[in-house]
DNA sequence: TGTACATCAGTGAACGCGCGTTCACTGATGTAC
DNA sequence: TGTACATCAGTGAACGCGCGTTCACTGATGTAC
């Protein structure tokens, strides 16, 4: 088999090398303790030959960020679609099967986000807004809340967001000996979203 | 004014130094990106002086997670005390009164629960933990949940634990510029909690 | 109260190490004619 | 198709720096008698 790259396939091939490899050792120890040098090796360039492809760690941990969140957009299109028929436990189990396929790449989503690193931080807090801000408009449309204050809907919004999140960093560990399961994450998760369906459907908006 | 100290009371008051510069740098930069020499540069004194105090950064890490978890808990008993009369919103002004006593120091565990750490990170996890089963006693013994299933009941208390820490995240910082206010969080955790609330009211458990 | 000794928080020199970044380079791939 | 030149991913030496940790030490505080 000989295959025969072009120049920009290789370095697409490098670069790709270069975010996996950070994804594997930041999953033990977060990016923040994370070398230019030691992904660089774990690519097998040399340190210098790393600035052909990123100006800086922090531009490397913000195409991560960029690669998380699509993969988080394509796994929630794809269970709005479903909680539209309000079948939460299939939702979660479609959730559960994007983050086996892309472990690290969420638990880098869930850790980072909070992490060590302020400038990746910030990005994945601003794009979770943007993903909070639409799911309010969807909100916004759904029967039965079609009346709603905007407050109260954020309110919802923030809730949801949150707790899928949650379930989401929870599926991420779910693999390590001694954390919940699977199954019994998706079983919990479903229930407290059962439960906040039960209280918007017991909602009367108060004047404060 | 001649103070005069025990050796005991000048070792304590180094050891507070430390631990305070760790929370004041760690605060900016996380407490993966802090290294010993910087801390011990901030209290005054040479790095290697460092080892009379803590054997290695894990070490004074953990101390944090005690005296952070111990601030928790205080703020906790005196919420819980009023959510018992279901006044979250007081409850709430409570948990964000304690916050600004010890921002540093809540912020510390908001921060490195998921943060570069690992150490400190399981520590806090721990925590939080005994924290959720303690709730789960507690709610068991609630008018109108002492016959709910264990699993539903962990399944809440879990719901409360994180949006109890996701509003503390929030008044850590809701100083910062462009973040919502102090009593735009309490508003909406309030509701939040009044909406889960809501969801318990109407909750029947199902077997699955 | 005074003296002799023990304790121990903090000092300062020294170490080897991995780090990010610079620079001039190499040589295979790509392009123009 | 062949040649001459341009591009550019990766190389390797070198740099100065801050790091954690060792070690023998100092001198003020504490204790025993």
């Amino acid at each position: 088999m000989t295959e025969v790259q072009s120049r920009a396939e290789r370095k697409e091939q490098t670069r790709r090398a270069l975010l996996d490899g950070t994804l594997e050792v930041a999953g033990d120890r977060g990016f923040a303790n994370v070398s230019l040098r030691e992904i660089a090796r774990s690519a097998g360039i040399v340190p210098t030959a790393f600035y052909r492809h990123f100006t800086s760690m922090d531009e490397l941990g913000l195409a991560l960020v960029d690669d998380g969140m699509r993969a988080l957009r394509v796994a929630l299109r794809e269970t709005r679609h479903l909680s539209a028929m309000a079948n939460a436990r299939l939702s979660l189990e479609i959730l559960a099967r994007h983050v086996d396929a892309n472990r690290n790449l969420f638990g880098f989503l869930y850790r980072e986000r909070f992490g060590g690193s302020t400038v990746v931080g910030h990005a994945i807090e601003a794009e979770l807004g943007l993903i909070g801000r639409e799911l309010t408009v969807d909100l916004a449309r759904t029967p039965g809340m079609t009346e709603w204050r905007t407050d109260d809907l954020e309110m919802v919004s923030d809730l949801l967001v949150n707790s899928t999140m949650q379930a989401m960093g929870a599926f991420v560990d779910a693999r390590k000996p001694g954390n919940r399961s699977e199954s019994e994450i998706i079983s919990r998760t479903e229930k407290q979203l059962r439960l906040i369906v039960l209280g918007i459907a017991a909602w009367r908006p108060k004047s404060d």
